[in-house]
DNA sequence: AACTATTTATAAGA
DNA sequence: TTCTTATAAATAGTT
């Protein structure tokens, strides 16, 4: 749909591609929003262009939610969420307290116990994933509380000179 | 772009709503694609129908890659997504294969070693920090792996019905 | 960034 | 439903 019929392979100038690049996206996304009103289904669009800059649309609050459906179709049935989800509460006031040496690891560790990662239900890994993301918190929270207490050091001696 | 102007509002008629998701799902499908070859571009499309069927396309090997490059892009602030694409590459060639059982940990673990967490330096929890990043982007794409994997395999079997 | 000649997508009809 | 066709929409090349 343009002057010339445009042959579907990559279009080797730069400036050429970043333009069509412009103009496709936005039509792309444009039907997928129409798609999902029109027909009352839930549409996901991700778009990465090279420079690793991300577009998207979903008709739902976020992509997340649509994988969540993913999980919802897995058939281990209805119940199976709700056991996700206490798991995670109860990782949550587990490790609500410092991350002790190494502790939270070990516990990760011996969960997974010999377990060749393909045998893991998609369960564990989701209890996996939660608790090291706990364990990234903690270390995050304890950079930026040595960061500043080195910047406070620093200013002392400023004002101290 | 028919006999009429279609007001972009849900189709209220079930048949001529189905008509209408058949024809536009395949023209938003072949539009992802092709923006994906003209301008090498990575495109991921997920398409629920109300009856919970599922429709996608994708540029890359798997949705398993985009969805982990948006898990991440949403995660972390706007600017922090070129810094993850190079994190994911190294990660990549890092780990190539298969996360083995809890071996990541068990370094990090060697890492961390006696050291009480309160005497540990900056460049010591940046290190603990990026192993732990690197063992999450494994754990969400072999998660995110698996939901496909199950998706699948319910697919084959409502088609066996 | 706008324009417009054409192609493409598709709504309604057969 | 599938095929057809008139028309709307998207967009390639131009200015």
């Amino acid at each position: 749909m343009g002057r010339r019929k445009l042959e579907i392979k990559r279009i080797e100038d730069k400036s050429a591609r970043q333009v069509t690049f412009t103009k496709r996206r936005k039509g792309l996304l444009k039907k997928a929003k129409e798609l999902s009103v029109l027909c009352d289904v839930d549409v996901g669009v991700i778009i990465f262009s090279s420079r690793g800059k991300l577009y998207h649309y979903c008709s739902t609050n976020s992509l997340t939610e649509i994988l969540q459906q993913y999980q919802n179709c897995v058939a281990m049935g209805p119940g199976a969420q709700t056991a996700v989800r206490g798991m995670q509460q109860e990782a949550k006031s587990k490790y609500t307290g410092l991350l002790k040496s190494g502790e939270l690891l070990q516990i990760v560790d011996r969960e997974l116990g010999e377990t060749c990662v393909n045998n893991l239900t998609v369960k564990d890994l989701v209890h996996l994933e939660k608790q090291l993301e706990d364990a990234l918190i903690q270390i995050r929270a304890t950079k930026t509380h040595l960061l500043l207490d080195s910047i406070s050091n620093l200013h002392e001696k400023k004002i101290a000179e």
